[in-house]
DNA sequence: ATTAATAATAGGAATTATTACTGTTTATTT
DNA sequence: AAATAAACAGTAATAATTCCTATTATTAAT
């Protein structure tokens, strides 16, 4: 994969946040960068930076969303606010109880869980 | 909520099957049975039987598919064939230690383990 | 049983998120 | 400096889903 300065701009906006931001929302912001910078080469540039494991694609209903994070985490979602968290609540028992269990290459494992967030009591 | 027949036949096809469907393959089963049912009417009814809790929505990806099943359980999907399988790997332990540490109402959990399942092995 | 009220419908237009296409630009290699 | 092809901007196309409107069908009240 050859340099990009459209992919390094990507990629700095979305190690800059922890709002787990959405195509468009690294789309507004890397205009203010790179003005005339396409919405195409945005997605180009994150499937290209997801494929090559530079960061990961997680999925908030229907849309996609972007996260710098790649270690193994889970995420809480707050159906009032939106908000989506980053915690830490699965063993790598699952992992193992699972590829056991019913004979499963586990690859990834999405965790989301979805509720209240303490901001809205 | 009032009845319908073309909700009534939606529900029966969504309760026949293992595959977890999506809102098209639904439309076309429908279609046998009532030949001018619209995809409109297909997605304004499965939101319905979802906010009602008479079918979950789960997202593979990006798309909606639906399942009858509304019991706790989990997905575990093979990126080879597509299937989606429905296991029961998580203890309700987690929603109380979620609840607890995070001080989150937790209203659903969504678990999908992605991977190859047995048959290509 | 008829009628009145309105939820639900069919069919199609509109919207949103995403991918594909094409001629031009730009990073790398020679 | 010239050649090669990856990446780009701009735009058209696609896919999934929701919205709109005039008509139909279910339910409740007469």
């Amino acid at each position: 994969m050859r340099f990009s300065h459209q992919r390094e701009t990507i990629r700095e906006i979305i190690s800059s946040t922890n709002i787990h931001p959405t195509a468009d929302w690294i789309f507004q912001q890397a205009k203010h960068k790179i003005p005339n910078i396409s919405l195409g080469t945005v997605y180009r540039n994150l499937r290209q930076l997801a494929a090559d494991g530079a960061i990961r694609t997680i999925y908030d209903g229907s849309v996609a969303r972007y996260d710098w994070n790649i270690e193994p985490h889970d995420h809480l979602k707050c159906r009032i606010c939106g908000d989506i968290v980053d915690i830490h609540v699965l063993s790598d028992g699952i992992h193992n109880k699972v590829q056991k269990q019913y004979k499963f290459e586990v690859d990834d494992v999405e965790m989301n869980i979805i509720g209240i967030c303490k901001k809205h009591k």
